[in-house]
RNA sequence: GGAGGAAUGGCCGAGCGGUUGAAGGCGGCGGUCUUGAAAACCGUUAGUGGGGAAACUCACUCGGGGGUUCGAAUCCCUCUUCCUCCGCCA
């Protein structure tokens, strides 16, 4: 949610940001209904400040024994006035409140112009598609062939878009979490934090999944509970409608969880494989920061996802999405792109967004810059720090070897307690 | 799931339907005293929204929502959360 002052002064310039986005700016209506808005409550206000004064007459007459029947009459009427009123400030206050839902976030000044993915700008590119001497092969041969993934029995127990992992499988997703986690909390200075993966309405609406994308979210029946469609939900909102000690930004918070996506709308895209599933698991880092620290800290953020991929050794790029590929609250957003061998292309894997205080200011979300200052919003980031799936799909992609193996990365070691991964005495 | 109890400011804790936005205490901040500190004493200390250049001012907020009333922290309804007991359960 943009501010409402802000967007009242500076209506122009916001409506030409927005332009670049492409679509609809929501602004058609916005300054007929502020106004209406702002008359309503000023004059509820005002009959209310009527009222105050005639109830504190009331108590003083009666204290000296005086007849009031005449004056209660009379505020009486104005009771039902104001109540009539109050219902049309109400109305007038949802509409705008409703106009300010649609409008996105303003795109940072940094961000290039464009209508979509073809004008994502890519600033930087690490590592080198691994030299293979025979065709490499894609993750949905792979793993079934190696036994360690398994569609069949998944749409078997459960449906279409999930997947079973076997043995080495399952222990690798296993190792990518805790091996990140790791990277996060002991070099990277995130606190570890496990939330709930069901999540209230209120949540949602704090983070601007809903009302808009309630379509992309598995509902539980009968409840006001919602598979968090990703971790960004519940600890953003870990400190909605609180105020933050300035001494305590920022606060850095990561976070496993699955996430569930019902995936409406991209029914065709990406159906082979595990690329895109209704259920993944993810490595979540968010951020809560002073406004002017931001920036930085979405750099360092971005930064702190790439280790992840360095770390691993593989190869990817990082991508300036353009105005036109931005996400609905996001100011500024970097997309890190992996080399997938067997698909032969770069896919995204993490998604690092600064969202300013439009998220802040929808959460009510802020901080006392100092002891005697006024409050302000914080500003919220996020990044997956990684999606676990992906990375798997990377690491059984790019380190294959002309036998069918794979080979684990050194970092992973450790975590795997595995060199190799073969398809001897495999159960899938 | 059943039966009771509770929810007040940063914290604790008062609060006959009428200067109670809220006593008192703790904590915080400022000061007096002191070489310095402690103690003692004095003062000060909620948030959000609207208007104003500012001083300031108006509205709202005692878990959330609704109602009764001229007037609600206080009475009524409802929801939520927490605590105790019973049942069930990992």
């Amino acid at each position: 949610m943009l501010d409402l002052s802000y967007l009242r002064n500076n209506l122009e310039a916001v409506e030409a940001r927005l332009a670049l986005r492409g679509g609809s700016t929501g602004l058609d209506r916005f300054q007929e209904v502020d106004r209406e808005r702002r008359a309503a409550i000023t004059e509820v206000e005002r009959l209310k400040a009527l009222r105050n004064a005639g109830s504190e007459e009331i108590a003083r007459a009666r204290r000296e024994g005086k007849d009031t029947t005449e004056q209660q009459a009379r505020m009486r009427e104005l009771g039902e006035k104001i109540k009539a009123l109050e219902e049309t400030a109400k109305q007038a206050d949802a509409a705008l409140e409703e106009i300010l839902r649609t409008i996105p976030n303003v795109p940072h000044e940094s961000v290039p112009a464009g209508a979509g993915p073809e004008q994502n700008v890519e600033i930087r590119r690490w590592g080198r598609p691994p030299e293979m001497n025979f065709t490499p092969k894609a993750h949905w041969d792979l793993g079934p062939a190696l036994g360690i993934l398994d569609f069949d029995r998944a749409a078997k127990i459960t449906g279409a878009r999930f997947a079973v992992y076997w043995g080495l499988g399952a222990r690798l997703e296993r190792a990518l979490i805790n091996f990140m986690l790791e990277v996060h909390t002991r070099h990277h200075g995130y606190t570890e934090v496990l939330p709930p993966f069901l999540i209230n309405s209120a949540s949602l609406f704090g983070t601007d999944q809903l009302p808009k994308f309630a379509d992309d979210l598995f509902k539980c029946e009968g409840h006001d509970f919602w598979l968090a469609p990703t971790a960004e939900v519940p600890l953003t909102n870990l400190y909605r409608k609180e105020t933050l000690p300035a001494e305590r930004l920022p606060i850095k918070l990561a976070a496993f969880t699955p996430c569930f996506r019902s995936e409406a709308g991209s029914y065709g895209r990406d159906v082979r494989g595990i690329i895109r599933q209704h259920q993944f698991q993810k490595v979540e880092l968010v951020k809560f920061t002073r406004p002017e620290h931001s920036y930085a800290e979405l750099e360092s953020l971005t930064a702190d996802a790439e280790d992840i991929l360095q770390r691993l050794g593989l190869p990817y790029r990082t991508v300036t999405l353009s105005t036109g590929d931005l996400g609905f609250s996001s100011a500024k957003t970097y997309d890190l792109e992996v080399w997938l061998p067997g698909l032969n292309e770069f896919k995204e894997i993490s998604s690092c967004s600064n969202f300013e205080a439009f998220q802040a200011r929808r959460a009510e979300i802020r901080y006392k810059p100092d002891a005697r200052g006024k409050s302000d919003f914080v500003h919220t980031l996020n990044g997956s720090g990684l999606a676990i799936g992906r990375t798997w799909v990377a690491i059984i992609e790019n380190y294959q070897q002309s036998d069918g193996s794979v080979v684990v990365p050194e970092a992973l070691r450790p975590y795997l307690n595995a060199e190799r991964i073969t398809a001897e005495g495999a159960l899938g």
